[in-house]
DNA sequence: CATGGTGCATGAGTGCCATAATACAGCCTC
DNA sequence: GAGGCTGTATTATGGCACTCATGCACCATG
């Protein structure tokens, strides 16, 4: 692996979705604008705007121009669904493998706690 | 997530490492020449000799030029620690995190059969 | 030595990512 | 309507990783 060069929209994008599905934005809510967000973690507002791009196109979000970007209805819901699927079916799978072919134990991994 | 824009000598090198863990290549064994690997996966011959090239930094494969590259003494031991390591520190907590996060139960995944 | 197999160094080309500056379109408050 | 906040479109630029084509250095065999 290399690493972590992985895209900082991506990396916002991620951000961005956790927060949703553990409710720091509920429903409703109005997301940090671009130019804040931006502001905030140090980035182009432009690559914050690409972040929320792929929400939109999810109907994720409400875009009202001039306003900001609304956490659509579900949405937490939705995301969580999506990414337990895509997850389950595109991840998982590799991963199981990989702890197999390392002969790791399922007891130890566990063990481990969260964060 | 995209899919799986994973660069092809990543996707090589773990293919080599997951043959060389398995006893696909024992000690001592020649590897595929990077040609002939090339040929076979449709790659170029300069991507597979890049794929090759960590393991010779890590001292995993010995290079004879002209002859070809062979499997190190204890490289499957040596290479599986490695990994597991990696794995254990850098990959699994944030796996695990991604688990809780999704509401999904560690215990029930790990206990599913591979495949 | 000639041949054909190795790996390897150099260089170029391509595409994605991130940034920047600028301008436009819409909504709210005053 | 004026000003200030939203998101969006446009264009240009620099950097970086990935991939590839060419040619060279090395070794074993006959």
């Amino acid at each position: 692996m290399v690493a972590s060069p992985k895209p900082v929209y991506l990396k916002l994008r991620d951000m961005i979705a956790a927060a949703i599905i553990d409710g720091t934005y509920p429903e409703g809510t109005l997301l940090p604008s671009v130019r804040a967000l931006a502001a905030e973690q140090g980035a182009n507002p432009l690559t914050v705007a690409k972040a929320y791009q792929q929400f939109q196109l999810d109907g994720l979000v409400e875009v009202q121009r001039g306003v900001g970007m609304l956490v659509a209805p579900n949405a937490a819901t939705r995301l969580r669904k999506t990414e337990r699927d895509q997850f389950l079916t595109e991840e998982w799978p590799a991963i199981r493998q990989r702890i197999d072919r390392l002969g790791l134990d399922a007891q130890e991994l566990l063990a481990k706690q969260t964060g």
